[in-house]
DNA sequence: TATTGTTATACTCTATAACTATA
DNA sequence: TATAGTTATAGAGTATAACAATA
């Protein structure tokens, strides 16, 4: 039965957005705790891991995270030995990024563990559905981006 | 041009939530604080201002926050004139919410706010498409409600 | 001058344990 | 004993200003 309130809620997107957002981050987090990383945390991982050459910048325009906010994330990392900082030779203010041996090996365990939690969450939800859901999510994201002076990482259609 | 960056996060959908979430928030936040309010405490008034007789625990089970936060987003509004706490009479140790007429005003204002705040985020959506969006969200929280006491999937060392 | 990374800091949201007063 | 609300607190994410080293 649909109540009043509920009514009020449908109407809101933001919040049903919300709503889903956090059941997957809280699945997703416990999911990832026996490992040792967070949902955030899998992310810089799995940036860093699949691309060569990465610097701390495009890490933070890639995920769209604060720059302030990638150093402790790195330094986290880091300090498991998860990754390695070495200066770039030809900017020496820049750290390049590499993922160690230790590393990728936790990313290809962690990936199954997060792929496990996708079908999961997303179990009764069909493929052009999941599609319609994801182009919809990034037309957000970019529609929200427009009035921004940053330029956000361009993900393009299928 | 698609990256292997880009590769990587289109299949981690939390992450793509997570973003889409982000701007949505921002973007909102920013909408509603011209009438001093933010995504949660405006998502609080509305329900408040569409329910009667609505006690703090069914206000938490409505938004899906915990109790022990609920108090001081009600606090903030009380404070603010915009609702009043009143003991409910049958029980004691409940209080009842009900919106002030500044709340309501304050509420209509608002509303009118968000919804110009959605047509912009969705736009290019369809109705098609956003029905899609607003089921597979509904049922992601459903998935996740499901096993609410569960234990983290064992991963095998490769 | 501009950019990369950094420090410090502040705000919000979320989550849990433990308390009180009523039931 | 169970429930409604509360207090205190801790953790995580996000955001901005200001700085040093380098370009």
């Amino acid at each position: 039965m649909v109540n009043k309130t509920d009514e009020v809620l449908r109407q809101f997107s933001g919040y049903i957005i919300k709503r889903a957002f956090n059941v997957i981050q809280a699945d997703l987090n416990s999911t990832l705790k026996p490992l040792g990383l967070r949902m955030t945390s899998y992310s810089v991982l799995s940036v860093i891991a699949s691309t060569a050459g990465l610097r701390q910048s495009q890490l933070a325009d890639a995920l769209s995270i604060e720059r302030p906010n990638v150093v402790q994330l790195i330094d986290e990392l880091e300090v498991a030995g998860w990754i390695t900082r070495n200066r770039d030779p030809s900017d020496r203010r820049a750290w390049v990024l590499t993922s160690t041996q230790a590393g990728r090996d936790l990313f290809r365990r962690a990936t199954i563990a997060v792929q496990d939690h996708d079908a999961r969450l997303t179990a009764g939800i069909s493929d052009t559905q999941r599609q319609v859901l994801i182009d919809a999510l990034m037309t957000i994201e970019a529609n929200g981006q427009k009035g921004e002076t940053n330029v956000p990482v361009t993900i393009p259609k299928p």
